[in-house]
DNA sequence: ACATGCGGGACTACCCGTTGCT
DNA sequence: AGCAACGGGTAGTCCCGCATGT
């Protein structure tokens, strides 16, 4: 009966993630998703331990593409300019077209689903959401650093709160 | 037995809200709720008839102080200040402090919890969170149309655009 | 607040019927009888002190209009003949129009309801419903031991089994 | 844990039967089914979607029972006789002894009990009722209509109605 | 690697009955 | 006589997870 085993498990993420992101975790039943992959429990216990383990590789498995897209438009805006400035604007303007990209075929960010339903996961798992969100402060943080330094600001402005302005605007958008 | 019905109706919508704000609306079991108050399942279907009215119940009034503290603020600006763009600057200004008194005692925003498990309420339930959204880009889009007849802006945008962000910048913020 | 108590009492029995010859017994809620009249709960317990109360006043309301019925058609027929055979069978014939009118408005007969769900009742409820059967028997019983004893029956037969056929096909036919 | 899927479902419909033939269907919960057969719901609900999935699977059981009596016993009277009117009145006579077969190990008819509660259940349960009825009406007034082929009768009457007679006393008996 | 049968518990919904108030 | 608020318990549903079999 061996069938493929990294298809199904990518499979159950992948209609664990979908309901997720319109129903929310707990509302999202280990059944249901096992009814749209056309899969049984027995296939999902082979691959997770519990559900817990799920949100586990959910969350880690987005983190993992998150930080590739960020490395990935990051490296690209490096190549299109040489000043910090030009680079942190031209990673705002290729924002929204990757942010697309990436949250095919639902809509929507893991992570808010998370943060919003936090008492639920363990603190591990809720690591892999701050660590995230904290990456793209340095990285974000670190180039504005860099900007500043060649462009001295007219106004002052915390650095932190400047660069954590690219997901507040994110996360914000989709909950519009 | 408690003999008013508005104070259990209301430690109800607390609890609720409570809750709601820290595990999401799925994972927040009636019991809980009923826990918290120290009622039992008797009071509470007394007056909700279901976990769905309490959803629908709960939105609206978080809708009502929502539209009351937009109201409010506005009228607080309009007698600071004659100009339309000191207005809207002001409105943002004000913004911050203002939340945070629609927050106690649990932070966190209702609309957000509900958009992101959208698919659990009704279609009643979730236009009341549609139209909080719609009213404070219409309230703010009015002003700034005011404020950008007399100021004709330097570069050009959308009027909806920016009147969302404030919302979007809440919204976003609450996840951080 | 005093309205009409003897109403109030039959507007509860006569919605209780109605459902309980639709749904059964147990599945008939006190709830929804008061849905139906109007009413509430504290109408409901001031005339009753619980739902087995409700079902031995509603069976013994019914096998009182059930005995009133079986009085009348007897008187009926001894006026129309003096022969105990003709009696019987004229007897049999009004049967069917008479019951008609008994299950206004609604149709179905309440003792069969109870027989099978008679688990549920006290012993003295379901005396109610025997004793009613037991009369039937009897009168009928009666009018053909009169009947035998002037025309010598062609066949041996069980007096009461024939008395009882009334009822049976009676209850027999309400099911079909 | 009973490995044989088959038995344990076929032990919670026995149960089932048992108990709806004593208390009527709504009165007969699911925990009490599960008493007697020692399973549990999460064995209940493996095997049954809900309660009225039972309801229909259980009529079903009994109609097919039902059905299977019908056939043997027209088949066993045809073989005793050659004649449409010795084999009718031969049917009526096995009919008796017959019923204390299908009706092992509780007495009662289950149609009886779903009628009286019709209103529970849905439309396509009810209906396997009364295809059940229009079955025994349609072979007994078959067999009817070619006994009055062969013996003209005395008196007129309607095929159906007498075709119906054996289902009516049966279940008027069974009242009684 | 995956299916099936099932245990045990949690959650929503509802139901019966009581209490104090009018 | 009747109403509204509430207590306490139960029924139906579903859900997670384990055990066994193939």
């Amino acid at each position: 009966m061996a069938r493929n085993a990294g298809e199904t498990r990518t499979a159950i993420l992948d209609a664990a993630q979908g309901q997720i992101l319109q129903r929310g975790f707990s509302a999202t039943s280990i059944d249901a998703i096992l009814d749209v992959t056309g899969l049984t429990k027995g296939a999902f216990f082979h691959h997770f331990s519990s559900k817990s383990d799920l949100a586990h590789a959910l969350v880690q498995r987005f983190a993992e593409r998150d930080a590739q897209l960020l490395d990935e438009t990051m490296t690209r805006v490096e190549r299109l300019s040489r000043d910090p400035l030009q680079q942190y604007l031209l990673f705002i303007g290729l924002f929204e077209e990757m942010m697309e990209q990436l949250i095919e075929p639902h809509p929507g960010c893991l992570f808010a689903s998370y943060v919003l339903e936090a008492q639920l996961f363990d603190e591990e798992t809720n690591a892999i959401v701050r660590r995230s969100f904290l990456s793209w402060r340095e990285r974000l943080g670190q180039k504005l650093r860099e900007a500043v330094a060649q462009h001295p600001p007219v106004v002052e402005f915390d650095i932190d709160d400047v660069a954590d302005q690219a997901n507040v605007l994110v996360e914000g958008a989709y909950i519009m």
